[in-house]
DNA sequence: CTGAAAGCGCTTACAG
DNA sequence: CTGAAAGCGCTTACAG
């Protein structure tokens, strides 16, 4: 092991305390400027850094951030939902930009996290992120607010569930693409994706889509409505026994991306055109969906903006102000999957 | 902010010293049975966690690896390279297992980081991974090496760089691809990716490549070698250059997946069919690859084997070990753009 | 503006 | 097997 300099050795070089060195390396406006030039001069020199551990213990705060990824238990081991990898990359621009560090942990929903990180001081705050099984884990959010710990969660807001969430407007998406897809001609519905309380985030895209179509008077087949989890395969399954029901639609509306493309090597193996015959769309606005075959009309979430406020928000925590829960706006991306094509 | 209970509480309530509660907590052998037992218990009502700042001061480690992800400066700042997100999330998971955390960070080139995580104690070893250009951070390197900071990187193997590098081995990869479409009857090939020192891994890619040609007396013309860095547009615009050239060519090798995409649209933009009229191949197996129209035959690098060997390489290093650069294996993803049909 | 000193909460060599 | 004590490297109230 090399031994480090320690704020001791700028000291003596420096013909100064080690008071003033700490003082001078943090910028105290109490050192006099040409003490705190020298001071830092030599500490650079001698590439000295502020040991974060004694700093962090001194000061009983962590400047870390945690961020806690729950994935869907049932996904592959090896794969990363693509809307959580992005939001990963926006949490940790913004983290940086804010000056905090970023500790990142994959969970599972059993894992006793619920006090891991800032009981033991690694982290200030956490951030939770993931669409887990939503009721599994409430009761582990209301132990974390009970220890008061700093989080933030990503996802739908629940009128009675423990602490702060952002999330984005998921009715208002779920609406605005069935609302699309009547503007297009279509008239019989079916949706994909779980919608009941395990995912709020799936049952809010499937209320904004009950709305659009009893706002345009069309009804709805609840049968039409089956079960998935956000993963293709799970969109091709569950497109393939919609299929095997026989009952005619030429739109569907899937509560994920992930289950779009699943949904649509569905329709293709069975001959089905996209989207002359079945207008396809889906949710996230992942990657893949830009280059799919027809590229996938779809809803975006922000995550450049929702990791940011995200991580502002839990900031904001930590420094004891209170803070509202948010609901994201979302934009609506037409592609080719429903029969339009796109402007740009 | 709430008090928390340290390791004086415990002892207090388990009527043994200080130092006891901390070996109990640490399974220290030398420590009782009965008695680490029911500290351990008391620990958990209380929701005691060690102090990690503390004891890391104390033992003078972190229990931390940090990853520094370099972003191609030209990038779209909001995009993350699917590789390098693919990379990220095998290299949480290894750390997590291995029982290390893991800091994230996004670096910019320019950065001072190179002293910044272990100098300040704030981790134990560094992994560095992105596609930089490597002539300018090798500096960096042979200071972080001098310095004795821990450190693996992901990336081309070069006989004097600094430190241990642990990557997949390109230029097989250039020449299992490349070999590939020989054997599918092409025999005019372009080759679309920056080939030169700033880009070791290009650079390889582009080696095999010419050694498979070479090797089945194929003639390749220098000419038809187009710059381009690894984004969608940047292939786009490298393929647009290629054709308005005007020399022929049936096959095309791309140094990345995110260049394929964009040469594919080039292509169809001018209206020649892939792979009737050009195969087209990739590298990287990015998501994406799988949906693209056609199904992009491309070079997969094991991710998951990958961020394993990172970070088991870097622990060994920590703890003192030689650890040797480590060439990986890559495997051919046959799919439809060289015109051959998946056997899957 | 500067210094001496206390103390953050642990771990571990030392003594028993 | 257990305890008293030193010390990891800082930050900051206190005194000047």
């Amino acid at each position: 092991m090399r031994d480090k300099a320690t704020s001791f050795d700028i000291a003596h070089l420096a013909g100064v305390s080690q008071s003033t060195v700490s003082r001078a390396l943090r910028n105290s406006p109490l050192v006099n400027k040409e003490t705190r030039e020298k001071v830092q001069a030599i500490a650079a020199e001698l590439n000295y850094k502020v040991d974060k551990n004694a700093s962090n213990l001194r000061r009983q705060q962590s400047g870390t951030l945690a961020l806690l990824l729950f994935e869907d238990p049932t996904s592959d081991d090896s794969l990363i939902n693509p809307f959580f990898l992005s939001m990963l990359g926006s949490i940790t621009k913004a983290s940086a930009k804010a000056g905090y560090d970023l500790l990142v942990s994959f969970q599972n929903l059993n894992d006793d996290w619920h006090a891991e990180y800032e009981d033991s001081n690694k982290a200030d705050g956490i951030i939770l992120l993931g669409y887990g099984d939503y009721v599994d884990y409430r009761d582990k959010l209301a132990k974390l607010e009970e220890q008061q710990t700093h989080f933030v969660r990503w996802g739908a807001h629940d009128v009675d569930h423990p602490g702060v969430s952002i999330g984005s407007n998921n009715i208002q998406g779920g609406f605005d693409i069935t609302q699309h897809m009547i503007n297009q001609g279509r008239t019989t519905f079916a949706f994909i994706g779980g919608a009941d309380k395990h995912c709020p985030e799936f049952m809010d895209r499937y209320i904004g889509f009950s709305q659009a179509l009893q706002e345009a008077g069309l009804v709805h087949n609840p049968v039409m409505q089956i079960e998935a989890i956000s993963t293709e395969d799970s969109g091709y399954q569950a497109t393939c026994s919609l299929l095997a029901a026989g009952l005619p639609f030429d739109a569907l509306v899937c509560a994920s991306d992930l289950i779009a493309m699943g949904a649509m090597r569905a329709l293709r193996d069975n001959n089905i055109s996209i989207p002359q015959q079945v207008a396809v769309a889906g949710y996230d606005n992942i990657p893949i969906s830009s280059f799919a075959n027809p590229a996938l009309t779809t809803v975006q979430q922000n995550t450049k903006l929702a990791g940011e406020i995200l991580v502002e928000s839990l900031i904001q925590l930590i420094n004891g102000s209170r803070v509202e829960q948010y609901l994201m706006p979302v934009d609506l991306v037409i592609r080719h999957s429903c029969g339009h094509v796109a402007q740009s």
